[in-house]
DNA sequence: CTGAAAGCGCTTACAG
DNA sequence: CTGAAAGCGCTTACAG
């Protein structure tokens, strides 16, 4: 810049003024800044600017990871929307370690203005009483109380549509595969075993707790191993169930496959149902129905909440909730 | 700092020198210091830091998108390494756009030290001869020629044992969906395109231009288009190939979608392989044999390449390449 | 082993 | 409309 300014013979200042349209400047005295800056290729060093203005017009996105829950899309729906506004965004993977959520949070992601945060190991007390209260949004799926601005999607109220609308095409017992049996939880777990429940308790079934079916983890193994096992007291015959709510997409391929090797047909025997943003669910045979997230307005509340956040410091805390939305494909009955 | 400094009493040399475990400092002070960092709270400012040291420890990471061929799970791979040792970084989707990508070149990816770069729009010329050399390190499946680092998976070594593979079970007929007519390109397809020559030609087999398909994109809906206008000649009848190399995955999906509709079976009339590195290939119906790009190996390579070369500044070029494996599933014979 | 000074490349008041 | 000075929070020679 210094070189810039001796170049046009101007000050610092003024080349400053022009740089970032601060201030009143000479409308030649721009042009020939312009010039300089053009014919000397100078670009601002991010790392002094950020150093006096204390913003850097950078954010960190911290997920337990791209292959967990809709944060893959979720990812890409922050970076595209982020950098149409010049906004960069550093990723901050944090395996899902309540150490390493808790070190985004204390640290602030570094040199970034504030924080996109998914919590899944953080616990309820973490996030009431957290380390640091710096400009930081949470998103996901969980229920959480704490003084951050947060973007949830609304799973409960998704689930139980899920629920109404299997019970509505003649299911009556249907497997929640992956719930959580325990009640009182916040994971996404939890949050989705409920709106089963209230599902089931609006339309006046009575909740049979042998369908809430919990898996070591959510692969597609575990899915295929949880309803393999439901039907091997019952080689060809009776079918303990009419459906399943998979609560992730991967648990859903896996129940598809040992429905498929049992020899129950899909959606004739057994309808299925997932909660995923995965293209997979296309590309499955028969095509899933799914529960997804819209990630793109997601990430554009938080983006939005995150930047009032930093410029404004204190205003009052703002919780978004987002809906969810089912799509119909053809592991469900198409209303008739 | 300066507050810490004051705080024990010594000079903001001496508590750098501890911070950043600089020269040498009295063990007694040691301890002084880092007891007041940990009562202070006190936090190294990374601007300041790195405006003087002129590293930020943040690489750039510039990717056409999470969407495109196997860049999620290479980002992921990025993503992860870098986490290990301590270094950001900050995504930069381009969008495979060429101003976008020349933009990052230029820009050097703001406040990273050095940029990892999958060019995917940019030309020949414009990789040959680069608006500014800094640390860049290239990565993807293209060939090119410039004066930056590179990470290249093997592509036209993996088509070719893809179709040797696909000719050693039998196959006489394969058709290459997503493949470039027009010889001589330098993108991912029509890298891959040569290697699917070479396999012919090695076999003795001849070359029919005719089973080469481009398609608009490489989307679900492109393969399966493509392959059912192959097939609509001839209902129930002859079919015009026994196997099916597609470039892309989602190709793949829509092909096994037009051969399932047409009753073709899989892999009875029809062999399918895919490049492709997403965990669909294993939901589908039949479950499909992919050739995947080692992803975990190029974001190693890449991210030592990029390190190496900030720290050394002036060292030769390297060019280093990766292979890509076969995986063989459903889609396929096994060999007998 | 430790300190005082200069400086990284910008921006922010404060003058003019 | 423009300039000279101070300062953002660190590190880097240079002394001692």
């Amino acid at each position: 810049m210094r070189d810039v300014a001796a170049a046009v013979g101007v000050s610092v200042k003024t080349v400053s003024n022009v740089v970032n349209a601060t201030g009143q400047v000479n409308e030649a005295t721009v042009r020939a800044v312009r010039a300089a800056v053009e014919k000397l290729g100078y670009r601002p060093n991010p790392l002094a600017r950020g150093l006096n203005s204390r913003t850097t017009d950078t954010v960190a996105l911290a997920l337990p990871g791209l292959g967990y829950g809709y944060c893959a899309p979720l990812a890409a729906a922050v970076f595209d929307l982020a950098e149409a506004e010049g906004i960069s965004v550093v990723m901050e993977p944090t395996g899902g370690d309540r150490e390493r959520e808790l070190e985004v949070l204390r640290n602030r992601g570094g040199l970034s203005d504030g924080v996109l945060l998914m919590p899944t190991a953080l616990t309820a007390r973490d996030l009431k009483d957290p380390p640091s209260p710096g400009p930081t949004v949470l998103l996901g799926s969980r229920r959480v109380e704490s003084p951050f601005d947060s973007v949830a999607s609304q799973d409960t109220v998704a689930a139980e549509a899920a629920v109404r609308l299997l019970l509505g095409r003649g299911a009556s017992r249907v497997v929640l595969l992956g719930g959580e049996r325990k009640a009182g939880g916040d994971s996404a777990a939890a949050v989705r075993t409920d709106g089963y429940r209230h599902a089931l308790t609006a339309a006046g079934r009575k909740f049979d707790p042998s369908l809430v079916v919990e898996t070591p983890r959510s692969f597609r193994d575990d899915g295929y191993a949880a309803i393999a096992r439901l039907l091997t007291p019952l080689p060809g015959g009776e079918t303990p169930f009419d459906a399943v709510l998979a609560l992730e997409e991967p648990l859903a391929h896996g129940a598809l496959h040992a429905l498929r090797e049992a020899g129950r047909d899909v959606p004739g025997r057994v309808q299925v149902v997932a909660f995923g943003n995965d293209e997979d669910a296309e590309y499955s045979w028969p095509s899933l129905t799914t529960v997804q997230a819209d990630v793109r307005t997601m990430a554009r509340r938080a983006l939005d909440l995150l930047t009032a956040r930093v410029r404004e410091g204190a205003r009052p805390r703002s919780h978004v909730e987002v809906p969810l939305t089912i799509i119909e494909r053809e592991s469900t009955f198409s209303y008739a």
